[in-house]
DNA sequence: CGAGTTCTGGAACGACTGTACCGTAACCCG
DNA sequence: CGGGTTACGGTACAGTCGTTCCAGAACTCG
């Protein structure tokens, strides 16, 4: 499956990178329910045969859909902890969450988040990357804010663990507000509000 | 529309509010799209005939069942005023947001956000309730900060704009929390933990 | 160059969607 | 009691959904 068969035949025309950026669009803006097949071909441009002899059926899609996107986002979220100040660090993965979930142009708010939440039935798959996401999440500040707090950048007279399921739930709520259409500057200044209640005076 | 036809001739046999009720539960486990109207006849026990004939097609009765949720949810917002104590009235609000959210058996989340965040395109319609709601949620913390921190209950601190917006993030990241599978416990948590730092010490 | 394999475009499928229509039953008013 | 009006249960209807199939095109390998 994953490795190119042993006899590649004639090539296959598109990017698969760039097919699954515009699969992403379409079902970050419509949902998975709304979203339908003809919006995946017209999206990306492939025929319908092409789009199912690559991926499968709507549902795997999807789920390699999801899987991209998770990969990007993870992927931003570990490099922070190579920040050395950690004040920078959490300043950096708000920021960048405020840009992710608010941008310029695009869907807006988090794509697990909305995946996660949006159906209980059919995408009971999606919640659980989402619980698991957000405890990674939280264990990542927690962290942060230890050593934070031990190098003296972050006020002491705040439990880390609790501090950092308040900002995994600020997390989302920042999502679900770019979502609802709040400006990037409102979130940003949400965001630096927070932050200034947990560095050290 | 709303006053009872001039002549009434056979009584309906249902009714309406229960029946949104149990609307609500499949709007709100399964999404909008999610929920089909065999969903609905099924779950509401009346015919198709007897659905469209009382609230038109499927897009009204969802108009119908959202405001029927906001009316109930808003109502209880606005009896908080009347608490004396600001601090008791804060923990009503979040006390009873994370029973809303986070029920012992039925949908979690909040109904509107998920409403208002699911599509971009057919339900910006909602979007704009959710967006109102917010600003009102919005200016009711605002002004029970305000007068918290004038009865010297709260710390004087912090600017009650700015909390008040945190506050309203807080809220929406509960719901998704909630959504997410978050135990009421853990939610309780969280939602004490923040109101402990908004209290005078 | 020819056999084999894969990808592509488009048409076609059954299933299910939301909606409209029907005859019948139940009730109010005169 | 009987005409008028409304609600009920079930059926039927287009349209769209996700999916599949097929013939031809494009490539690799012998």
């Amino acid at each position: 499956m994953l490795a190119p068969a042993a006899k590649m035949a004639r090539p296959r025309e598109f990017d698969e990178t760039e097919v699954l950026d515009k699969a992403l669009d379409v079902f970050w803006s419509k949902g998975y329910e709304a979203a339908s097949v003809q919006d995946l071909v017209d999206a990306t441009g492939l025929g319908r045969a092409s789009l199912y002899g690559a991926f499968g059926d709507k549902e795997q899609l999807f789920k390699r859909v999801l899987g991209h996107y998770i990969e990007r986002v993870g992927g931003a979220l570990a490099e922070l902890e190579a920040e050395p100040s950690t004040v920078r660090a959490l300043e950096r993965l708000f920021g960048a969450w405020v840009s992710t979930t608010c941008p310029k142009s695009g869907p807006r708010g988090c794509f697990l988040v909305l995946s996660g939440t949006s159906c209980e039935g059919r995408e009971a798959w999606a919640r659980g990357l989402l619980e698991q996401s957000m405890k990674q999440t939280e264990a990542l500040l927690e962290r942060l804010l230890r050593r934070g707090q031990e190098a003296g950048e972050l006020r002491v007279d705040r439990d880390p663990a609790a501090t950092a399921r308040i900002l995994v739930v600020m997390l989302q709520g920042v999502a679900t507000a770019a979502r609802a259409g709040w400006s990037r500057e409102k979130l940003k200044s949400v965001t630096g509000d927070v932050l200034s209640n947990l560095a050290r005076p």
